[in-house]
This record gives structure tokens, sequence and C-alpha cells, in this order.
DNA sequence: GTCTATATGGCGATAGAC
DNA sequence: GTCTATCGCCATATAGAC
């Protein structure tokens, strides 16, 4: 009997089955850490530990994997913040569980900040399958901002500039969680400076939205 | 005598010398669009109208073309702020003052922002030669604000969490430009779109300094 | 379904002519 | 100071064995 359950495998027998989550969250580490194309595929699939050719198995081609783990990223964001928001009919206090909810995520899912900025930035699943998705999120943001200026919780002004610039307070601070942890010194994903951030920005947030005090 | 000076030439003869100026421009360009590892000297050569092997007798290698870009664009931006810096001594007056300036030049100098965002996400200059220069202008932005914090200009918080999400909000709109640019429906870089966007940020810096309104 | 082996091409960088 | 030509390397992707 065979105890160690047959240590000897012929040549084109798999060392050890691909799993596919394991796969595509070793693709997202990757291609959030060095861009498409600063990443190659035999990097993947070193890490994974089979060979390109595997990987190349599973999906068509390099662009096939990355927008799949592009993909993955934005859909469980959004289901994310999907299952976060809160019904109150308090303007603020939404845009605080919003706000605390994607901050939440992105502290504790270290490569979708980066692969989103990325791919802001004019990359290929933005300028293909991942624009309609992007400009309905940019313009989900400015509705709700809209809503809350035209019932006077927020003080009237651009909602579409206010949502970009919102939105770029939340990304930009995991994205570039290498250059911030080094500024304040910390870890920027231990715990006590999430919750440094969280009120640091929800107060921010709020104040940007309410407008300038007088 | 030769009217058009000499057409003919031989192999191995320039076909044009090349400008410096017009070189570090389009490698600024095309490291701005693709990123380090998207562009290629090939690229490049072809836009200045010259060989690969020919750039490469002006910088050593590809990565010390770049950071020569880089550095070209860091300095630039250094010198306009100082330039456009004033000496008011109302705290609210110089911010804006600081944003205004910032904000027109990432609009006319469109490489600018995403350079930046791109080496902050983690570049070889980041990483190395630019590290301290970073480092250098956040911490000079988060002194501006705990200084006009303590003088009850701004009010009281985290300077340091401040500085990042002012960074961010300027930054993101220019090196996001064709994304902004679609949600809004219009040339960021356009002269109506410029006004919109600095009175836009002005306000909402201001709000994000000022704090809260009760 | 993973392997080895290979095709094909672009990359950065160098050599030497002019 | 730019050229042509080429080197060596690594990239993506494919073919066929097992």
């Amino acid at each position: 009997m065979n105890t160690p359950p047959r240590r000897r495998r012929r040549p084109g027998r798999p060392r050890s089955p691909i799993d596919p989550k394991h796969l595509l969250a070793v693709a997202q580490a990757a291609f959030a850490r060095s861009g498409y194309a600063g990443t190659s595929l035999s990097t993947i699939a070193r890490q994974v530990g089979v060979s390109k050719a595997a990987v190349l198995h599973h999906y068509p081609s390099k662009q096939a994997l990355y927008f799949a783990a592009v993909t993955a990223v934005v859909e469980d964001l959004g289901a994310f913040i999907l299952r976060a928001r809160s019904d109150s009919p308090d303007a603020v206090q939404r845009l605080d569980q919003l706000g605390a909810a994607v901050t939440r995520y992105l502290a504790t899912h270290g490569e979708a900040a980066r692969l989103l900025v990325i791919e802001l930035l004019g990359g290929p699943f933005a300028r293909g399958p991942g624009r309609p998705f992007i400009q309905g999120t940019l313009a989900a943001i400015a509705a709700f901002l809209a809503d809350g200026m035209s019932r006077g919780a927020f003080a009237r002004g651009d909602a579409q500039q206010l949502a970009i610039s919102i939105s770029a307070m939340h990304l930009f601070y995991f994205a570039m969680a290498d250059v911030v942890g080094e500024f304040l010194g910390a870890d920027v994903r231990s715990p006590r400076m999430l919750r440094a951030r969280t009120n640091a920005l929800l107060a921010q947030v709020r104040a940007v939205c309410k407008g300038e005090r007088r």
C-alpha cells in the first residue's frame, strides 16, 4: 500500500491541482503590486506552484486572467457595500456608515485599492469591460450626494466634483499604503491606524459634505 | 551652396540631432501614459524620430531616463509652487493660493499628476531617490496645516491624515483625467472645467481644514 | 489538467561603422 | 552623436506527451 499517497508521479501528471480561488488571489496580489505590464505569468505560476502553461489552461490569456482578477475585486467590494449600507433616513448617518464600510473593506483587502487605482489610471479593464461599472459607481455616489444636498443635509455644491474628491480620499490612502505608512510611522492596516484613519476620514468627509464652517 | 541644407546623408549620420528637452518631454508623456514597465525605449525613440541606440547614448539605461523624467516633473512642480506661494498672514488665504497654484500646474501639465501617482503607488523612483522628497513634501504640507490649527485658523485634528487626504484630492482628479472627463462629460483641462474644478476644490479643501459645520 | 518543449517576438543593452 | 546590426534574455502563447 502507498501510505504517503503516492510520492512518485510520472511527468505530465499534476504536482497538485490548481485551486482556482488561490490562483485568482495570487494574481490579484501580483497585479496590484506591479501593475499589468509589470507582472509576468511566470511570477504568478511560480507563486501558485505550477507551470505557466497550467495557468494558461485555466485562462486563455494573460489579459483574461487580469480581467478576472479585477472583476472579482470589483464585485466583492460592491457586494460588501450593499451589505453595509444602512437605510437610515439621516443622510449624514448613511454617509458615515458607507464611509466606514469602504474603509474597513480597503483596509482588510490590501490589493483592492491598488488594483482600482491602477485601473482608474487607464488600465485595460477600465477602458473596456469595466467602463460602465466605474461610471455607474461615480454616478451613484454623486446621486447620493445630490440627494443629501436637496434635503438640506449637505451644503449645496457640485455633487460630481464632490464625488470625485471623496473617492480620491478613500482610495489614495490605502493604494499608497507604503508611502503613507512610512509617513505615519506605522502600518496603515494595524488596528490602531485603522481607527485613526476611520475617525479622521469620516470627519473630513462630513466636513466636505456639510460645507465650510462660517 | 546647398540651399536645402544637404538632404542626403550617409548611414550612420544623424537624421536629426536629439533635442534633449524634447526627448525628456516625450519620455514623460510616454511613462505617464503607460507606466515604467509598460513603456519601451523603442516607443520613445520612434516618437522622437531616432533609434533606440541614440536614446541610450544620452541616458545609460531605461531606468536613468525614467528617473530623469520624474525628477524633472518633481523639480518643475516644486519651483512652480515656490513662485506661487504667498506670504499672507492669513492661513486660509495661503491655503487657497497654494491650492489654486497646484491645480493650475496639474491642469497645464497633463503628465505630471499621472507620473506622480504612478510613483506614489511604489515606482522605482519613489522607492529610491525620490523617497526623501516625497516624505519631505508630505511633512511640509502637514506642518503647514498644523500651524494653521495652532493659530486657530483650522479646526484641530490629525494634520498628517489631513495632508494625505488633500494630496489625494489634488492628484486624483488630474491623474484620472480620462475617467473623470467622461464622468463630467467634458475635457478636464478646458478653461471652463478648470474654473469649475478650482472653485469646487478650494471650497472642499477649506471645508475640510476649517472643520464640520455645526 | 498539468507537464515539457518550443515557437515567436519584443525587450534592454552593446559593438562598431561613419 | 546617430546609425545598423546583433546579442541574450524573458515575455506570451502553443503543441503534444502523459
